[in-house]
DNA sequence: CCAGACGTTGTT
DNA sequence: GTCTGG
DNA sequence: CCAGACGTTGTT
DNA sequence: GTCTGG
């Protein structure tokens, strides 16, 4: 299912990170997410950092509001511009004892902007797109380029509540976006 | 030296 | 595969 | 991260 | 309340 679009290749993949190394899959329930400032030296993570990086589409996450033991609020983020983003990413191709090769991918994250941060105590990490091609750039393995993992702009964000279906894996749908009172 | 970990807070 | 803890 | 399980074979 | 599974 991959095809090349210029020089980029697009391909769908799971989301969990299963490094190279991996005698199997569990890892990939706890490397949904790779934190940005520790990622070079985590063995899961710092060899996709330096030769496995990708960009990640999306048009909005979900993030949940907990305030001190109360009910959690759930929020939806999306950009200003409505435009798609790309989140920056890691992935791997992992192969397993018998069977296919699994490709996998997480999404790093940061500190949060001052939109994020009365919601959530991370984000992920939004590029933009003048940093794409920085981003992908596999030339200079020793130094990946980890300045671009920054929080994005907090004035070209907007969040917003949404229903807590969206806290039920078995909702999955439009309307989860919908804004609510 | 071997055994055990290796990771984070989400929507397939 | 590589590092840490014991 | 959330959802779902959590346990054993007895009569206060 | 806390752990496990997804």
């Amino acid at each position: 299912m991959n095809r090349d679009r210029g020089n980029r290749e697009f391909a769908l993949l799971r989301w969990g990170l299963v490094p190279f190394w991996a005698k199997d899959a569990k890892l990939a329930f706890s490397t949904i997410n790779a934190r940005a400032e520790e990622a070079a030296t985590k063995p899961a993570f710092r060899e996709a950092l330096k030769k496995r990086r990708c960009l990640v589409p999306a048009a909005a996450f979900y993030e949940w509001q907990r305030l001190d033991a109360k009910p959690k609020k759930s929020f939806a983020i999306a950009l200003i511009s409505g435009e798609p983003y790309a989140f920056a990413g890691l992935w791997e191709s992992w192969r397993p004892k018998d069977g296919e090769p699994l490709e996998t991918f997480t999404i790093l994250t940061t500190e949060p902007n001052e939109l994020m941060a009365p919601i959530h105590n991370r984000m992920p990490v939004i590029l933009e797109p003048k940093d794409y091609d920085h981003w992908l750039d596999a030339r200079d393995q020793a130094r990946p380029p980890v300045d671009l993992l920054r929080p994005h702009p907090a004035d070209r964000m907007r969040a917003w509540s949404v229903s807590d279906r969206v806290g039920n894996v078995r909702n999955n749908d439009p309307q989860l976006l919908e804004p609510t009172p």
